[in-house]
This record gives structure tokens, sequence and C-alpha cells, in this order.
DNA sequence: TGACAAAATAGAACACGTTTCACTCTTGAG
DNA sequence: CTCAAGAGTGAAACGTGTTCTATTTTGTCA
């Protein structure tokens, strides 16, 4: 990403943290930006796109955060907690961006389905890290010892807190609801 | 809903149908309709609402008609599964619309929470139903006797339902791979 | 340094959701 | 039957995502 993208991501990450998906007028990100229009739509197919840009960055940030060393916890269900738990509370530490974000997520659009399937991937590998209580960095290969049971249960607990979490962007419930719904599913599926 | 709102309705299914979300243009709804723009805004607040509206018209139907008798199946487990067979085939007999209609409901439109919330009170109870092997029909009083267990599990597989659901209008996977990501929710949380 | 291709720019233009307005039609109370 | 109030209408207008174009700037290479 050359600088000129960076600084239109950047300037819509701002502008979403103040004040939402509608605030992200791709004018004023351009202006901002201090980029023309067409520059802006050279560098991303659409404001999706730019959003989707932005997820990805901020997720990267949060997983590097939570992903570099062990995950702290006693057992499976422990650590899941954590992992989840730091990645919500990260997300909403900007709510307005955090739910643009999540529009973005669930908008369908096919032109980002690969970027939102490595989305998809990233909590896959730091959720499976964290239910066998290792650092989640070395997510390159760890050969065909993958089990599938646990693959699924990551699935699982993934798809479980984002739908959830899409239901907190939406307005159906609160924050710590989130948590506890994946809470609730992680003490039906992990032994501990 | 009066005559007009129904057309309106019905409209914007028949279009969504065709060619997806985007094809439903409210000019070409009002035009359709026989109706004028304004009195499309009369109605309804927004595009998102009309197709919130859709929604429910056609999740009531299909509720009606998978709920109206006791769920088939020998245990809770393949009685989910048949309850979110049903439903999964009966959204995806039209791909475009059901598209469509996940999108507005992911959509985060605050002003359509309601409506939400109430869809997936709908799926509870089917699903709820569906694991004790009983009608949904009289979801109304079923008094103090709902299983805290039991309302847990139906909310987690309806979760994984529908991220999966937005996982596939997506193009992340394929239709047959949301229900095997409910199955196999199901398979770890029923005995049977 | 000069020429030229690629990239950037300013700004107009278009599509569609949404709002507004001026006008007409329908309806129901008296 | 009359008429005021509300509903419906057609059209214009606005905001913002997206596209297009003509012009200028930039970076590369001879």
């Amino acid at each position: 990403m050359d600088d000129r993208a960076k600084r239109i991501v950047e300037t819509a990450v701002e502008l979403a943290e103040r004040d939402g998906y509608q605030a992200v007028r791709l004018r004023d990100v351009a202006a901002s930006a201090q980029v023309a229009l067409g520059t802006v739509y050279k560098r991303f197919a659409s404001k999706e796109e730019i959003l989707i840009a932005a997820l990805e960055q901020e997720s990267e940030k949060l997983v590097a955060k939570i992903g570099k060393k062990t995950v702290p916890g006693d057992g499976p269900r422990e650590r899941v907690r954590f992992v989840f738990s730091a990645l919500t509370k990260g997300l909403l530490r900007r709510p307005n961006l955090a739910k643009a974000l999540v529009r973005s997520l669930a908008s369908g659009d096919p032109n980002i389905t690969e970027r939102v399937a490595s989305f998809h991937a990233l909590i896959t590998a730091l959720v499976m890290a964290a239910i066998r209580g290792e650092a989640a960095e070395e997510h390159g290969e760890w050969g065909g010892d993958v089990d599938e049971r646990e693959r699924t249960i990551s699935s699982i607990l993934q798809n479980v807190w984002f739908a959830s979490f899409v239901g907190w962007a939406g307005g159906l419930h609160d924050a710590p609801q989130v948590l506890e719904d994946v809470d609730k599913t992680a003490k039906l599926l992990l032994a501990v």
C-alpha cells in the first residue's frame, strides 16, 4: 500500500471513528487525505473496499498484540475467553468504527469476499492457538496435525462471536452480551 | 398493511428476486406498484424497511409452513436439522432475494432493530420447538418452563446459522456448507 | 535537458436514495 | 351535498457513491 492509499485508509478510519459509516464521505476522505477523488478510486474500487482495508489493518494490529505471546489462562475455555474479550474490547474502544467495519464485513459485496475470508482465517488461527495454548504467530505451517474437532469448535465460536457482534452493531443488545454469548458457547463446547 | 403497502413490498420482492438488492430501485418499485414515490416514503422510512417488511412476510410464510405441525425426526438433532434445512432451502429457493434480505438484516440500521429482534425471536421459537419435538405454533405462553440450557443452545444454533448464511451471501462458501455448519454444531451440542 | 508515458488533479456528470413542494383527488363529518 | 383535512401524485431538488474527461504534474529515459 503506497503513501496515498495509507492516507486514504487512515482518514477513513478517523471519520468512521468520529461519526460512523455515513460520515465516511468519499469527497471528505479525498480532501482530508489531500488527494483527488479520482485517486481514491484508482486505489479502491468502492467505499466498502476502503473500509475492509481499514478492518484488515485494525484487526492485524489487534491480532499482533493478542497473538504475539502465548495466550494466558489455565484451560482452553479461559484462554478462549481471553482472546474474544481482547478482540471485542479492542474493537469496542471505537464503537463507531467497529459498527462501520462490521457493516462492510456483512455487506455481502462479492468484491471483498477474499478479504473477508482472510479476516475469518486470521481469527480462526487466533482461536485455535488459544484452545491449544500456543502463540498464534506461527500460523504458517503447523502441518497436518490440525484437529478437526478443534477447527470445528473454533469456527463455531467465531460464528457465534460474529453473529452476536452484528447484533450489537444493530442495537439488538449491548457489548457485554457479545462476550457472554461466546462464553456460554465455550462452556458447552470446551471441557475446561 | 394496506393495499398500497402490500403492492410495494410485493414489487420489491419481485425485483430483489430477479436481480438482487441493487435492482430494487425505489423509483421502479413505485412505478411497478403503481404508486407515487412519495407514497412509498409515506409507508416506509427507507429501502431497508421495505426489505425488512419483505423478510418478515417471507419468513412468516416459511415458519408457518414449518412450524404448523410437530417437527418430524427422531431426536432433537434430527429435528433441528430438519428445521434449519427447511429454513435454508426455503430461502435459497430465491437466492437473490435471500441475499438482499440478509443484507438488510445485517445492515446495522438502528431503525429496524425491533424487526430484526422479532425475526430472531421467531427463529428461536422454531428451534426450541424442534429441540423439544413440539409444534411451534403456541409460541405465546409456555410459561416459566423454558429450560435455560435449551434456550442457550437454540441461540447458538441460530447464531451459527446466521453467520454462515451471511458467509454464503458474501460468496464465502456454498449453500450446503451453511447446513453443514449448523449440523456440526448440533452434533456437538445435542446428545442425539 | 527534453520528451513522453503514467499518474494525479479538478471538476463535471450520472445514478439512486431521500426530501420537498405544489397541486389534485378522496373521504368522511356535518 | 359540501367542504376541510388528509392522502396521493408528479416533478424537482439534494446528497453522496461512482464514473468520466480534460488538463496538469511527475518520473523515467535517451
